[in-house]
DNA sequence: CAATAGATCATCT
DNA sequence: GATGATCTATTGC
């Protein structure tokens, strides 16, 4: 592996506070940053900012449901949910209590405990080479066997700005981000 | 190469 | 009963 996990464990979990703030914000700001789950680790490079009601691609478009419940709830917690019936998706719930915000993490750098075999860039394998299913709805992510944690080390790339992928409605908004290396 | 069909199930109507 | 914030394999140029 390119980084040994003790190098990843010593890294501090992000705070409460990172994620209670604006979605586009705690978007941009998960790029770089060091996600962790038991011995897998990797670098977040491609997020997805979903925003509140107003939102049609968003799943708390249609209001509060059992599912959506988690975003509702405040800031730094874990959203997953299954897919097409087979795969999973990774969110990190931001913005206060009552404000449905999240983050879509769609893309990882393997740090360390990944088999690259399969790439881990799409939400689906991401979730398959981290080993996360439904059973981490609504985990910590300040504490505990998953967490996001500082970046490893300074961003080189620049952040880029491109629309949504996969979806059907507000497909124009400019909410995905990620990271490339400068030209 | 690009386009498309199929897998498969929790959640919502 | 319909619908996906996906991925893979397969078909057709």
């Amino acid at each position: 592996m390119p980084v040994p996990f003790s190098q990843v464990e010593a890294l501090l979990a992000l705070p409460r506070d990172f994620y209670e703030r604006p979605t586009i914000e705690v978007a941009r700001d998960l790029l770089g940053k060091t996600l962790i789950h038991r011995r897998r680790a990797g670098r977040i490079v491609e997020v997805e900012a979903y925003l509140s009601e107003q939102d049609r691609a968003a799943h708390a478009w249609s209001g509060r449901t059992r599912r959506t419940e988690v975003l509702y709830g405040p800031g730094g917690y874990c959203y997953v949910y299954l897919v097409y019936g087979m795969y999973h998706c990774l969110n990190v719930v931001a913005e206060t209590a009552g404000s449905p915000g999240c983050v879509l993490v769609r893309a990882l750098e393997p740090l360390c405990g990944i088999e690259t075999k399969p790439p881990c860039n799409g939400p689906g394998r991401l979730t398959r080479a981290l080993g996360i299913d439904l059973r981490q709805y609504g985990a910590d992510l300040t504490a505990g066997p998953l967490t996001v944690r500082d970046a490893l080390r300074p961003l080189t790339e620049i952040v880029q700005t491109g629309t949504r992928i996969g979806i059907r409605h507000a497909t124009d908004w400019p909410l995905r981000f990620w990271l490339a290396s400068p030209t």
